[in-house]
DNA sequence: CGAGGCCTTGACCGCGGTCAATGCCCGTGG
DNA sequence: CCACGGGCATTGACCGCGGTCAAGGCCTCG
């Protein structure tokens, strides 16, 4: 469990004087059961969250009522449409609750403040911003270049942590194969293995 | 043809009295012949290019050798690896010239000092920024969830200019298919239209 | 005219999707 | 405590999309 304010500390990302000012009510704590909905297709995203425990998943459903997730959100991640909120359009994708949670809630109008507050806030969102881009490349190239082993390789030695918690057919979702064929990868992963 | 500074003013993106400080030396002019490498894999990026004239390509080679072009930059589009220029890492892409083309050349100091002089080039270069995002958001999405035709007719759809200005291999690599596959796929839909 | 780049077409094949059956684990309720 | 049911993983049979390889045609440019 990791406090936002907290780790925005540990982390000297904001200094301690800036963090006082940014106890405003933009910024909120919400407890989530597995299985809640924190954003669905349709509505305008207003709100960024931080996971302070538990996972969250953000994933799209297409035409024909397959999901596909775009992003896991396991501790101190950040999830959000970003498009939405910058934008103002409704929203392509659901984010809902993988396991119970704890979330840190940062309305729009905090993270701005926030910015406009401390220099190093401001830099850090950059941060993500451009850590979002390179991750986004990663995936495309994967997406693009890789069969279905070097996926679920290149997802395991990323994402160690991850596979340990969510069902296989979640991560079969997210590496853009099906559950049956992710099975049969894994199968043929351990036989040459011992 | 469409100068940087002119492209800037026109759409309102920076004051003209903030233009003329912009004419440091950290801008300047670029003239390449098609094939022009501006970029190579290994190389730190420490420029972006906005196209007056031309048209640019972003692409990765992959470990079996292969092409995989990620963006097209056609005129008034800016172009770079944000990742290599953010991070200071060696870039994995290659980005050179598909068209004789004219470049408007953006050192990184040019970028930084237009953002604290000019709040319009600030909030212009988060747009990129998000838009960016957007963009690659869409590119996931199709590449986990459409097939070849569906892929081809998006494209068409986005990109209706850049269709004619190149080979149809270069379009074939953007969508992650063969150059044969994209053939039948043409060739089926003018079957099934007439 | 010849050479090389590009598109097309055909034959073949393999990866991964689909569909269906089975088994396992686990939570729920009789 | 056991029976049942539902969710998930596995496995097999089958198939189709798209990749591979090779041949042929067309255009441009030297």
């Amino acid at each position: 469990m990791s406090n936002f304010h907290d780790y925005l500390r540990d982390k000297a990302l904001v200094r301690s004087e800036h963090l006082e000012q940014l106890c405003s009510s933009y910024l909120s704590n919400r407890v989530v059961k597995k299985g809640t909905f924190v954003l669905m297709k349709g509505e305008v995203c207003k709100q960024t969250f931080f996971v302070e425990s538990g996972l969250l998943r953000l994933y799209s459903i297409d035409s024909k009522g397959k999901e596909h997730i775009i992003q896991f959100a396991p501790e101190t991640w950040f999830v959000s449409d970003r498009s939405s909120i910058y934008f103002g359009k409704p929203s392509e994708y659901f984010i809902d609750a993988i396991e119970d949670s704890e979330l840190a809630v940062l309305d729009n109008h905090y993270i701005d403040t926030a910015i406009s507050i401390s220099p190093e806030f401001r830099t850090y969102n950059e941060y993500l911003l451009q850590n979002h881009i390179r991750h986004l490349h990663n995936r495309v190239n994967m997406l693009i270049g890789a069969d279905a082993q070097s996926r679920y390789l290149e997802f395991m030695s990323l994402y160690p942590n991850i596979i340990q918690r969510v069902p296989q057919w979640m991560i079969a979702s997210y590496l853009g194969i099906t559950p049956e064929s992710l099975s049969r990868v894994r199968k043929e992963l351990t036989e040459n293995k011992g």
